[in-house]
RNA sequence: GGCGACAUAGCCAAGUGGUAAGGCAGUGGUUUGCAAAACCAUCAUUCCCCAGUUCGAAUCUGGGUGUCGCCUCCA
């Protein structure tokens, strides 16, 4: 499997610490708020990452961690009156509630920062040790002149960004470009016990304590958007090659923007959308066929017409998964020749789907293999009498490409056997009036039975119904 | 100013040297009592522009244009 390395900008074949098993960190929310579509990419992109290696066997642990507390989040708790732990739960459930309905899985593990001080601490303490870092007041700040290799991932030279820092003068770092790994408390803040004093910690050095207390001091993959290659990324590597002596993380992988009217999509500009009223107006499936539609680096543009559009395209698929599954109840028992031709070229089906994920997790290109799969098999399945032998063939092979990509998971509407029954029942009166011919009737019960949110689907094999999600 | 990305049909989008995948929308047909779903056909002589390399370029090289991102919190 090859994948893209921002440390390299080249695709790389993919060769894990330890055979079999992959560790991969994710940089996760700041919760003080609902996340927006731009931040359900990343979400949706390394879930399919994850359930890809585990597709292929591998032993995946996925950290995504909480940042649970930051000056958003003290700010937010300061406008509501109320504490950032609050807060921070509110918005963890609010996530996990989104997150849930996008289809991504939760990680193995998810880290709270507040949860790692002690960690973290120690970490610092390490960089204190190593001259990696210095004191000032009750700060502690990053050397970023101590890191020699400082700026690697992003390319920067420290003069250049001298230059173009837009950083505060007044203050009294050694360097401008130095970040801070533990802050002062400031009157009314949360804060905790250090040898510094009272404080709480940086952001950046959040995701160093925490990768390595649940991955160890050399990862498989980190992941995230683009924005954070600068500072947050490059600040990581800094504060853990610098701590721990040895290389950080073999592959980073990051995922391209989401934008409006070619805009970066972002909370300072006021132009996102959350995921919960995307999904409240398009469904949270269609979000997710959107961004998998496109390759993870591209730049993609938001709008509700392409919701739409991906919606329309994913029904496509669902559908053929529906008249499968309809065939697999009511087809015939004899196979055709045609069936067993089908049958036969399957696996092709795979591999084609697997070379395009191998590169560099091409997921565009493994949907269009999976249209061609749902094109070839409705074809089969609209010749005279099927049979159930190559509806469960091409249903299974059909479901087993869209769960990699966590496709047509929310399928599954709830059984109601009292409104089954009704349903039925109307479906026989309708049958019956069918027979004798009385189109009004068959019509009448028909728009009844759509008011109800049922949908009718006369085939050969009989009545197939569907309640509209 | 430094670093980086993107530009393929009405829309979305794959394709990195061998003659333009796939989806949405559209059009014509088949099927259906009518629908729905589905199937078949059709839909880019051409890939932002110019020059070059090559038997051959959307793909490589050089130059240009346009759009966007990071350099401050950001997925």
């Amino acid at each position: 499997m090859k994948l893209y390395n921002t440390m390299t900008m080249s695709k790389e074949e993919f060769v894990p610490l330890e055979e079999g098993k992959v560790r991969l960190y994710a940089c996760g929310p700041t919760v003080y708020n609902f996340f927006h579509v731009g931040n359900a990419r990343p979400l949706i992109i390394f879930d399919v990452l994850r359930r890809y290696f585990e597709y292929r066997g591998y032993d995946v642990t996925l950290v995504q961690n909480f940042t649970d507390i930051d000056d958003k989040i003290i700010n937010r708790a300061n406008e509501e009156n109320t504490t950032t732990e609050n807060i921070t739960e509110k918005y963890i459930s609010e996530y996990f509630t989104d997150a849930e309905g996008l289809g991504v899985r939760e990680a193995t593990v998810h880290p709270k920062a507040t949860e790692n001080v002690s960690e973290i601490i120690a970490m610092i303490e390490i960089l204190l040790e190593k001259g990696h870092a210095y004191q000032l007041d009750g700060d502690v700040y990053y050397r970023t002149s101590s890191f020699a290799d400082y700026g690697k991932l992003s390319r920067q030279d420290m003069d250049e960004l001298r230059a173009g820092a837009r950083v505060d003068v007044t203050e009294t770092k050694e360097n401008p470009m130095d970040f801070a790994l533990w802050k002062s408390a400031k009157p009314g803040e949360p804060f905790w016990k250090s040898p510094w004093g009272d404080g709480r910690p940086g952001w950046h050095i959040e995701c160093s304590a925490m990768a390595k207390r649940y991955l160890g001091e050399t990862i498989d993959i980190h992941c995230g958007g683009q924005d954070l290659i600068f500072p947050h990324h490059e600040n990581e590597i800094a504060q853990s090659e610098g701590a721990n002596g040895v290389q950080f993380v073999r592959y980073w992988l990051h995922n391209g923007f989401i934008s409006i009217d070619s805009k970066k999509m972002s909370k300072s500009l006021g132009n996102f959308f959350t995921v919960r009223e995307a999904a409240e107006a398009h469904g949270y499936e269609s979000i997710r066929m959107f961004m998998l539609m496109s390759h993870y680096r591209s730049p993609l543009n938001y709008s509700g017409d392409i919701l739409l559009s991906s919606k329309a395209a994913l029904d496509r698929i669902k559908n053929a998964k529906e008249n499968l599954e309809f065939i697999v109840a009511n087809g015939s028992d004899s196979v055709s020749d045609e069936e067993r031709e089908f049958m036969k070229s399957l696996p092709q089906y795979k591999e084609r789907y697997c070379e395009a994920m191998d590169d560099d997790l091409n997921t565009a290109d493994a949907i269009a293999v999976i249209f061609e799969l749902v094109r070839e098999s409705n074809s089969v399945s609209a010749m005279p009498e099927p049979s159930k032998e190559f509806a469960v063939a091409a249903l299974a092979m059909l479901t087993e490409l869209t769960d990699v990509l966590g496709l047509l998971y929310a399928d599954a509407v709830s059984a109601d056997a009292g409104l089954d029954a009704e349903v039925e029942a109307l479906i026989d009166a309708r049958s019956a009036a069918r027979l004798d011919k009385n189109w009004a009737e068959a019509d009448k019960i028909r728009d009844k039975l759509s008011k109800m949110g049922i949908t009718l689907d006369d085939t050969p094999q009989g009545v197939k119904w569907k309640k509209q999600v």
